[in-house]
DNA sequence: CACGCGTTTGTGAGCGCTAACAATCCAGCT
DNA sequence: AGCTGGATTGTTAGCGCTCACAAACGCGTG
């Protein structure tokens, strides 16, 4: 009943042992599952560890383990949908393999915020480290830093031999594209992502191919930097070409990188006094949760984020228990969502 | 040059201390910055440590000092605009206390995925959670847990005997409704989060009291999910009402509980022919980024997610730290962000 | 009934660190 | 010179656990 307030250390595995009457080593085989402890025996220390609500500390077992069985998570501005929802799939996935997560969140991915990271998780004994590290610099920073334990990039691309996973960002860009050229539209425009995003690249890439093996020379890449904003600015833009519709190619088709910009051209059309889709057709990238209730219901990829957590945990535990030696880069597959906004003949 | 793979330990205090020619003790004062080392020989020492790249193993000082130096946060739907941001906030400012943070994230926040996570970070030796359990029902199951280690709520109310942070949402839609009523609207119409959430009964309870004090009898009560899709059931329904214009109090003005279900309600009030604000004003809470770019920029209540991390990391370590003992409750101040959804005589 | 062998349990050492205490050094005084 | 006391450094003993090894047990066999 009286609880001796400070002071009182939790029971040790000596005191379940003295309660059960074995050893104390008899305790850390029951505790660690060995085969050999006779099922009487097992019970009775069972029955110990209960009564006195025993639980083993993990700092003693990490010291002469030399595991800590903790993982890293770097993570560049976790507020946006995608990396939100990756640290979840992440989590997850690492809970299963019997790994807690730690997590640090970075507003902006800096070489000397990534030093620090990576310097705090070192500081902890994490095993492994996911970076979620979706521009360009911040793998090259990640790369030249040289960690002390394996590191997994996600949506970090593959030509720095770091092991990663990601999404076939070119194919979910390549399937927009595509359906939209089938939908009729002679061709189709482009509102790019930020210039250092992997992302970015990956989708201007796959729009330009099926373009180009389509015949069509590509339009003038608009860029915008992922915000809504942005996207209204090059969707100004593009509503004055489809009204004035000289010189340039005809706008009829926009493939924007994401749903936030693509809102946000959505708007810019609108206020243009442009119809979508029956005019111009929008399609976008991510498929956040609001994207289905935009004006009109965006066509856009959805990512298999629980699928890029299962996977880059199980490539970074491989690093870590040495099963994978190589750099090793694994791609997921992207979903295409059709929608009201690339419908041809749609309300608005 | 050569990486001899496997099995090299890293160096110990013991190989500094050979190096630096001192005990390992005085190397160990030099790492916690105890004043009484001779100058030059913390230098000696700390150029030992640069060479051999030494860091000091935080099991065996976690074992010995009883202090892992670790928190624990479970949040319930990280993917969502405010508990990701509130994660973001809350990592930062522990950082800045010297802890780590490691995350369970759970989709669902029943009983037993609450215990699970609770020992999974037990297991680990944490020394204090965060919980962003938004829900009433968590908070209870929570509070009925009885961890071995300080718990604070964030949004989790003040009922209950747990410590916590929380915006004021009650005071964040006072702050909406007023602005309604001080427009001209003679009544507020309220689409109303899921019920089982205290942000929900805050948001609905702060509505009501300014209806009352003004002597408005409030309309009856509209409930949705959070989801832009039960946003626009609750739009249809307030279209047919705004239309119909019988028997009940008219509508001119709607205070969503969510910028996510807003944006619902302004779809179906546009696909009602029925033009925001002009003929209905709509605002939300929350300010998700995309919420400047709806169909009209929408006004809405920001939270500062940065204060409420700082301050519940600060609650959480004063609790640890033995300097706080009872179950004391901060409030957050909310912000209202007025925009065209609002705007008397705005364009839509 | 002694022997051998697999099963079950116990003993001792040590993981790398900090805390408590002990030893040493050196300046300033008497 | 001898003494005192603060500053500096070293020594020792665990923290709670797992690993390696040793001991004890039990059972079938010759």
């Amino acid at each position: 009943m009286a609880q001796p307030a400070e002071d009182v250390r939790p029971p040790t595995m000596a005191d379940v042992a003295r309660e059960a009457g074995v050893s104390h080593q008899t305790v850390s085989r029951v505790l660690s599952d060995h085969p050999n402890v006779r099922a009487a025996t097992r019970e009775t220390v069972t029955r110990a560890i209960e009564r006195l609500g025993y639980r083993r500390n993990s700092a003693a077992r990490a010291l002469v383990t030399r595991r800590t069985r903790t993982l890293g998570v770097i993570a560049v501005n976790t507020a946006l949908y995608g990396p939100a929802s990756t640290l979840t799939g992440l989590e997850e996935a690492a809970r299963e393999e019997g790994y807690l997560v730690s997590t640090v969140s970075l507003r902006s991915g800096s070489g000397q915020g990534l030093k620090d990271a990576i310097d705090h998780l070192a500081a902890w004994g994490v095993e492994g480290v996911v970076a979620i590290t979706p521009q360009r610099s911040h793998v090259q920073a990640l790369a030249e830093l040289d960690a002390p334990f394996p590191v997994v990039t996600v949506e970090g691309g593959h030509r720095l031999d770091l092991p990663g996973v990601s999404l076939d960002q070119e194919l979910g860009a390549r399937m927009v594209t595509e359906h939209l050229l089938a939908a009729g539209h002679g061709t189709v425009w482009h509102v790019a992502g930020p210039e250092d995003w992997l992302e970015s690249e990956a989708r201007t890439a796959g729009w330009r191919a099926v373009l180009e093996e389509n015949g069509v020379r590509p339009p003038r890449v608009l860029t915008g930097d992922w915000s809504p904003l942005s996207g209204y600015r090059a969707g100004q833009e593009l509503a004055g070409l489809a009204l004035a519709r000289r010189g340039e190619t005809p706008v009829t088709a926009v493939f924007v990188a994401n749903d936030q910009m693509a809102l946000g051209v959505l708007r810019a059309l609108r206020e243009g006094g442009i119809r979508t889709p029956a005019q111009v057709a929008v399609a976008g990238f991510d498929d956040i949760p609001e994207a289905e209730y935009f004006p009109p219901p965006l066509t856009t990829v959805r990512q298999d984020f629980a699928a890029i957590g299962r996977r880059s945990i199980g490539l970074l535990v491989d690093h870590i228990e040495g099963r994978a030696r190589k750099a090793e880069h694994l791609l997921v597959e992207p979903q295409l969502i059709m929608r009201a906004s690339t419908r041809p003949s749609g309300e608005g």
